[in-house]
DNA sequence: CGCCTATTTGACGTGTATCAACCATCGTGG
DNA sequence: CCACGATGGTTGATACACGTCAAATAGGCG
């Protein structure tokens, strides 16, 4: 079975035979496009990106954030047709694939076939209590839990520079994640701010008090498992 | 390569070696318990179930349905931990598996492995577009959505008994499904009716005109798949 | 300099929640 | 047999969370 090894950003890497070469993106750049037959698969190797979808008249809804270590377009490559986008929040490199060979990786290396697996199923948990978010808390409850979430996240592969972990989102991304309008996510981070959860300066946010949001919004964290590396 | 054959609810099996038992739930019956370490996976045989997440207050949200040839608890096996509850909406009946077999099929059944993956992807569309609806959709488009995905779930499925398809389902539900209250459901569901896009009776709901659900939500149906049995 | 994008704030409008009834159906037990 | 409570649906009055509109500030960049 799969080995779990604690995650070590600097160790992110693809079975050596199956990575066919590196993307660089800038910040805001589209790496997949809705409807988009892509013939690749990556996993971001660093940065920070985010996946969404949109109706007709451009209402936008952030599905979720992608951190180094998380497979990008699996969707597409199992079902064939991508059905969102992604876009880059950093400037971000990505480790490509050749998405038809994701059959032979079933075949031959069963290990890696139970990993994406378990990838998949986390991205479900994660999307399960985003769900529960958006139907059932308020907007400061979801504001405090999507923060903390991402919090939670970067923290969790080693994104800590120098102690103080800071978000490279918009209030509009926050926005868009939370299915409010902007001017209420404004009124609403800073009530969380008056509060010394958190602090907003110069277009990202710092998490001040992760245990004061988490009981905010009354979610439990992250579980701490170890994680398969693709 | 696995095969994608047309889905046909009698012909569902799992491979015979990895099947150990049966299961038969009443309505309303728990299947499985947040938090629980199950030693069991599931396949629906037949039957439609929900599953959701609590707040500790009591509020709850439903996550997504399942309907016969769907899988149950496979977070549980991968994850080791459920964090979702299932209960059966109707009737059901349940092929069992060992969960700590999971690494074997991966193993010595790579089609099943992918076909596995190809599931889990599924449900992260359909979540997805779950998501897509609760942050920037209307009551109305909400409500329109959600019965329109749950035709076209049950048509794909071929519960269409003579023609009509009833959704087994209480305005409580659709309720917990959409994020709103009880009262501003059924004030929604009504208008849908006056339209003569849906009826509602006995505790149950026949969908109308599956067309008009779509056009007024902004939803472009499922799309016509072929999808693996497991 | 001027034009972006991002954030902030106030006034006002509305979609949805809450509260409170009421009715219908159904299973249960006296 | 009826009385009964429990569940599910319906409706109106009222409250509030959040959306919309409008305007202003601040920084970045050609």
């Amino acid at each position: 079975m799969p080995q779990f090894r604690p995650f070590e950003p600097q160790e992110l890497k693809f079975v050596a035979s199956f990575k066919i070469g590196e993307l660089v993106a800038e910040t805001g750049m589209m790496l997949l496009a809705e409807g988009a037959h892509s013939a690749h698969l990556y996993t971001l190797l660093s940065g920070w990106a985010f996946r969404y979808k949109t109706l007709e008249d451009g209402r936008r809804q952030i599905l979720n954030y992608m951190l180094p270590g998380d497979l990008l377009g699996l969707q597409g490559s199992v079902i064939g047709e991508m059905e969102h986008s992604i876009e880059a929040l950093s400037p971000s490199v990505l480790c490509v694939f050749q998405r038809d060979r994701l059959d032979e990786v079933f075949r031959n290396h069963p290990g890696l076939g139970f990993d994406i697996a378990w990838l998949a199923s986390r991205e479900e948990r994660m999307l399960d209590e985003h769900l529960l978010s958006l139907g059932r808390r308020s907007a400061l409850e979801r504001a405090a839990y999507l923060l903390a979430f991402l919090h939670e996240r970067a923290k969790a592969v080693g994104l800590s520079a120098h102690g103080a972990i800071t978000l490279p989102i918009t209030q509009v991304h926050v926005a868009d994640t939370l299915g409010l309008s902007v001017v209420h996510t404004n009124k609403t981070l800073r009530k969380l701010a008056d509060r010394q959860l958190i602090r907003w300066l110069d277009r990202t946010c710092q998490v001040l008090d992760v245990a004061g949001l988490k009981a905010l919004s009354g979610w439990d964290g992250l579980p701490e498992r170890r994680r398969p590396l693709i």
